[in-house]
DNA sequence: TTGTCGGGTGGCACAGAGTGCCATACGGTA
DNA sequence: TACCGTATGGCACTCTGTGCCACCCGACAA
């Protein structure tokens, strides 16, 4: 049995696998945020054990990303990585799932913190606006160090392997955002739900893709700026553009402002009315709400 | 001039590679449609190893289906396949290159395909709908063999390895649309031009959205039913819940019925008037209309 | 102090993917 | 018959990823 290795943790995070292409090793564990083990009844031994399990993991990623930077991916070995870390190849193994996983360490963390934001969501707020700051957080991940996220980009341009595999892991989040939206979806809806699954996949593709572009443009312009805010001009910009259908909460940047529209349907039409200062996008977006209420 | 770069290809392709993660075999050509490559003068005898070749490649596609199918992906090593398909294990490696590949052994021709499709599009058709028929050329591959699609989504559903592969090779044909869709986002519209490439990057993935939405249902209902149609009415769909903003071309399904609302604007307010028996996503899409010529 | 228990580590061995290299076979051509 | 280009077979090799076992070390109890 392969899997004798992976007997030990016995309940961790059992909703969706860590997995990001094969099995976790045994001891491998996504630094959980606030994800107490509960059979770990956190002990000062255990706490430090985990500091130093995380102190080895962040030389072997940061040994990695140096190599790889200097040298190439495809010519540096994992032999090299532990050896620079100072620990066994055997360990490299025991902290990372593989040789691409090691310039990709905050992935698994990040998508655990994804699925705590949809968790907590307030359920008044529009589904999709959830899933915008959801994806914001991961977003923040790269914000956080714009360096390296820079080069690592670099990297996953000129190497295929990794180019694939950051594909694949933002993939992940969509598939967490469309899992989301079409649970999320029926709630006060007249829409025919026959289409919900198809809305909420493309979606959470528009919010993705969204995030990938405003994050490309940022890698490219070396890091430099506010990303967050051009996400969420980008956010708005979709909205506007064809933000109609759904995406009805949270109004961007006049949120303060009143109702710019209003609706009364009298026999054979309807008729709104909107006030002209109302940017175009603010008064179809309440002409909707208006006439998903009727 | 957009099609400048484009309109040369005197060479095999060279906007693109054929790389799906690796680089390609020294003799590995993939099966151009109609791509003969000039210096081939097409003698019976290149005909006829060509024809040779093609059946090798596809003896080995079909011994890696059945084994995969038999004993699992990972269990099934790359002599395996080779010895059912009575050749060589290094000659597997120069008609694939990797094992993954072989059950994806059309995603390259196909690619090449969308790709002729995106090039001879009438000029005059919208940029959009051009998309639309490249991705239906993908769908198309699934449908023509739908027994061993739905086989290949049963295996990709529980090989990690192979949902990433299936990930990274959609990802292609999605690249393939942004870029189109940004070069021929810029003639006749006032858009202002600095969001286009965020637009052209969320339009492609919404397309390649409704199509991964579509093919899975098909696969997952067993293959059975008319694929292609589904994929046309969910872009009837997205086109008319969210597709106001681009994609004005071929109005899908009530393209004849006149315009369900009309617009005027009278100092402090705008008014719009709309017919009932028009769906609220017509109206908001007319209103939206009469709005941006406002 | 001693025993022992559990988690992290080092080192070894092994299977398998993917590649480089060279010899060989086959078909067409001079 | 000799030559040539191409596909193949086979060998050797590197590297990834995993199973297995011994070891170390801090914690805890007798």
């Amino acid at each position: 049995m392969p899997g004798a290795e992976r007997a030990a943790r016995p309940v961790g995070w059992g909703g969706f696998p860590p997995a990001t292409g094969r099995e976790a090793p045994a001891c491998y564990v996504p630094h959980m945020p606030q994800a107490v083990n509960s059979d770990a009844p956190e002990t000062a031994s255990g706490r430090r054990a985990a500091a130093q399990r995380h102190r080895v993991r962040q030389d072997l990623a940061a040994a990695a990303m140096q190599l790889f930077a200097t040298q190439g991916y495809e010519a540096t070995t994992v032999d090299e990585i532990a050896a620079k870390a100072g620990v066994a190849r055997r360990t490299f193994f025991r902290h990372f799932r593989s040789k691409e996983e090691a310039i990709f360490p905050d992935h698994d963390d990040t998508l655990v913190r994804v699925q705590a934001v949809l968790d907590s969501a307030d359920p008044r707020e529009h589904p999709l606006d959830t899933v915008c700051r959801g994806i914001t957080e991961v977003l923040r991940m790269y914000a956080q160090v714009p360096e390296m996220s820079v080069e690592r980009y670099r990297l996953t341009r000129e190497v295929p392997t990794l180019r694939e595999r950051e594909i694949a892991s933002v993939a992940r989040y969509e598939r967490l955002f469309t899992r989301y939206l079409l649970g999320h979806f029926d709630e006060g809806a007249q829409r025919d739900g026959d289409d919900d699954p198809l809305l909420a996949e493309v979606a959470a593709s528009a919010v993705v893709a969204a995030h990938n572009h405003v994050l490309r443009r940022w890698l490219r312009a070396g890091g430099k700026g506010d990303v967050e805010q051009q996400l969420d001009h980008a956010f708005d910009v979709i909205k506007s553009t064809f933000g109609t259908g759904i995406g009805a909460g949270r109004i961007p940047s006049r949120a303060t402002s009143p109702t710019p529209a209003t609706l009364s349907r009298q026999g054979e039409v309807v008729v709104a009315v909107a006030r002209t200062d109302a940017s175009p996008a603010e008064i179809l977006r309440s002409i909707e709400e208006a006439l998903r209420q009727a």
